[in-house]
DNA sequence: TTCATTTAGTTCACGTTGTAGACTAAATAT
DNA sequence: ATATTTAGTCTACAACGTGAACTAAATGAA
């Protein structure tokens, strides 16, 4: 239901509109903001005012010179105030990121562990130790920070990782474990580095990221906004039925696409104990280790033919291993697609390899807060007092 | 981008809030209006006065007797001002319906006719006859009518409907070819029969509408809304893979939803000449058409599974030819989902028949504008006249 | 019957916010 | 030097929601 709009919601939502148009359209003058957003000359200025007084927007130098009349004062998003946390549980590493408003990073860390098996008490442990190291550091800078969020791969829902196949964990609660001064929020790495390459990426409105790990999710970009179903766990990619009769998966079904391109199906197929090693066999031309490829990506393509022909994308970012694999899997992937959904849409969705690779997910989790606070800047701002 | 909000934006999301809480809440008081909005009684007595005015509400006899208290007079949705006209082409007939704010049909029409193969050009004029005789209705009730929508069943874009295999059409352009004095629009009759099932149906705020005609279209609602993609040509649930090694489809790929579901496969399969004719099979008990609708159950469970995957299903609607074909339908599809969804999702979708059957589609291309005013009543109304 | 109590709805002075246009400021062109 | 052009501020004003006082209409108790 829509909320009734009071004097204050429309201060606030002006506000939002303001800092969004500066956000979207770098340095503008206040005369150029009146024209973007169709306030008036007055308005923007007080709004601009109040938001430089309250950090989130900062003044440049002189706008355009050379041209007649008085030269603007451009302003741009200031990073200098609110900043965010992003968190990443991955198989292999953890890794924490403090994101100011411009979407600058000004503390990154990343402690290469393998996850797999430890118990979450522990690993969350750890996990606090940065996230305590990244907060204290944001502190020194000056900056506020606004809220954290937490990627993990695996279901979530309500707070909960229903489960974690990469790490063996069910039914953790993180935030339970986790002690920090700032709101810790949890969701789906997928999801979370589709939106890193939303924000800070590709930059495209519409795609449809994958995650290639152990399991296969992904991430739907829809007008610039995330699609994440009606409780928030669409985005199975992996249990996308490729072929009905074919091998069983740990999900109960049969066919699966986790069972063709899932890392294990990968590394068994392509005879690698794990991921680099099965890189170098590609890199040398090893026979299995191209077959187990080529098989990988006809049957994503397969998967993804389902899934443009039910969510109607034009473009397919390719992220987590698939990344590395990317210069392999393109080519099947792309034939099956090309030869499937060129009859019905005009072109086939364009296919690219993610370009922030593992960074996607942190940089997607801090972003979630940072766009909060563009979206909701209200809060932060005080209002301007009269004279 | 979100619009700028001005006290004119105030006062229309206001009228949107306060004619929205009486669309939803049945029969409510002013006083109960401003305790569920937060607005004050001040408030909400101006805007309903103004909708009252605009013949957008009616009061209805004084609300709540025997309690202690001066009685409310409660307020509902009034039909007799606004109108919406719902038009569908289908392969075997034309259908008209006109629909008042509160969801009441005024008029409503359907004449019979084989359209495959027809002109565009024909079945339009002859569609354009109904709506006339619909419009004039409209007219003689005193209502205004807003807007209408036509339901094809086939891809639809910016006007144009790219294809129609039932038809046997190519990117024809309807209004062109329809000259009526209100505006019309085009729109995938899945998802507007999707809409009709939200609206005037069995009211869930997240499920898939499944349409089976010729081929098979999906429609999606999440939180209420139609999800539609980025082009909006989500939903082609019939070219979803289901078996990679199947039977070419006219799509160019192979193995697709349609090969095994679709009318033709079905007819072809249950060896009857049409629906009627394989519905008496069934009821009859004959092997073979009986075998045919396990065969595609099975397979629409498949690609089903594919889709809630993907989207996040807990709800799924079958409607179209499917709604006839629910009793032997619904035992392979859900013995598919359960077997292939119970290890990650807790419990299957929910699986039910179309409520509304054919009167679905134009149910929602009326509901389309009457919805459109409901959430935008401002150019309805006009400000009351200060004494 | 009478009057207190309770709830509904209206009225009006007021506060908050955006608007429109006059005004000041600072650049280039003539 | 002066006109012209564009940026930004200032101020009287209008639109709309607020809040409290007020009127209206019911029930319940004396």
């Amino acid at each position: 239901m829509t909320q009734a709009v009071r004097h204050e919601e429309m201060r606030a939502r002006n506000l939002e509109v303001v800092l969004g148009a500066v956000g979207r359209g770098g340095p503008l003058t206040r005369a150029a903001l009146a024209e973007v957003t169709g306030l008036t000359k007055s308005t923007v200025s007080k709004l601009v005012g109040d938001l430089v007084d309250a950090g989130l927007l900062a003044e440049t130098g002189p706008a355009r010179a050379g041209e007649r009349g008085r030269p603007g004062v451009a302003v741009v998003l200031s990073g200098a105030r609110v900043a965010a946390l992003g968190l990443e549980i991955n198989v292999d590493y953890l890794a924490v990121r403090v994101l100011d408003l411009t979407g600058g990073v000004r503390f990154a860390a990343r402690r290469e562990r393998d996850n797999r098996g430890s118990r979450p008490k522990k690993v969350l442990g750890e996990l606090q130790t940065l996230a305590t190291e990244a907060l204290a550091e944001a502190h020194r800078l000056g900056l506020e920070v606004a809220g954290a969020v937490l990627a993990v791969s695996g279901p979530v829902g309500d707070g909960v990782l229903f489960s974690a196949p990469n790490l063996g964990w069910q039914d953790v609660r993180p935030a339970d474990l986790l002690r920090l001064p700032v709101p810790v929020e949890l969701d789906n790495e997928a999801n979370l580095a589709a939106l890193g390459e939303l924000w800070y990426g590709a930059g495209e409105r519409d795609f449809l990221y994958v995650s290639g790990e152990i399991g296969i999710g992904a991430g739907l970009v829809v007008g610039g906004t995330l699609f994440s179903g009606a409780t928030g766990l669409a985005g199975e990619l992996g249990h996308v039925v490729v072929a009905p009769e074919g091998a069983p998966c740990s999900c109960g079904g049969t066919g699966c696409l986790e069972t063709y391109a899932g890392q294990e199906a990968l590394l068994t197929a392509g005879k690698a104990a794990s991921v680099p090693e099965l890189l170098a066999a590609l890199e040398r031309g090893d026979g299995p280790a191209l077959a187990a490829c080529a098989a990988a990506g006809r049957a994503l393509g397969i998967a993804l033919t389902s899934a443009v022909n039910l969510l109607d994308l034009d473009r397919i970012v390719l992220g987590g291993v698939f990344t590395q694999l990317y210069p392999w899997l393109s080519g099947p992937v792309s034939e099956v697609l090309t030869a499937r959904l060129g009859g019905l849409r005009g072109t086939p969705p364009v296919l690219t390899a993610s370009r922030l690779g593992g960074d996607a997910a942190t940089l997607g989790a801090a972003g979630r807060v940072v766009h909060r606070v563009l979206a909701d800047p209200a809060p932060f701002v005080t209002r301007a007092q009269e004279a």
